[in-house]
DNA sequence: TAAAAATACTCCATAGGTATTTTAT
DNA sequence: ATAAAATACCTATGGAGTATTTTTA
């Protein structure tokens, strides 16, 4: 599991779609069809049912849902506090 | 930011040692390096203090600890949810 | 039949390893 | 002197792309 397969998976959630998923998030088609898969290998379930035209997402996945937008969500806060953290605390060459 | 670099930065803090964490985690010890490394690259910003012999985590490090920690109790707990909802769930040919 | 996902393939970046060098204690 | 991190180098995996085929609504 990583954050990069996440984030595919909750635009692929956002919008029911593996093709526009990959637009949104500037992939190609076949990429996210491939995170997506790594991502259900690695939990060892399907995550979406494919009907060649149409998907939903499967009980596993509805329960990975709530977990990987936390996660995203705390990635995001983890930039803002160690960039602020950075900021506060400018690179130096010996002590304060 | 991908997991298992957060992973490899947690074992690092915990054992305050590059070598200690590779060889818990059954990496090599360059390649927790190169894991660092990329953090660091992917936030702008080092992590650690690197005396060769001696590490200690910077400002920005100390600040993204609790977040990395977060994110993978978070990783463990959606692992754990998901094979609870396959295991309810079984996969099935056709209809219920 | 047409829109969307899967597949086949190619390419390249990078994750991980081994061996060595550098560094600071 | 030595333990630990950095570095150099190599390999293999897999992430991402293009083009095509399959599927089903």
């Amino acid at each position: 599991m990583q954050l990069r397969e996440l984030r595919a998976f909750c635009e692929v959630v956002a919008e029911m779609s593996f093709t526009r998923a990959a637009r949104n998030l500037h992939y190609a088609q076949s990429s996210v069809t491939a995170q997506i898969r790594s991502l259900e290998d690695d939990l060892g379930v399907p995550l979406f049912d494919r009907g060649g035209r149409r998907i939903v997402l499967t009980k596993a996945g509805l329960s990975l849902l709530p977990y990987a937008e936390q996660m995203l969500r705390i990635a995001d806060a983890a930039y803002a506090e160690v960039a602020a953290t950075a900021a506060r605390q400018p690179a130096r060459r010996s002590a304060a």
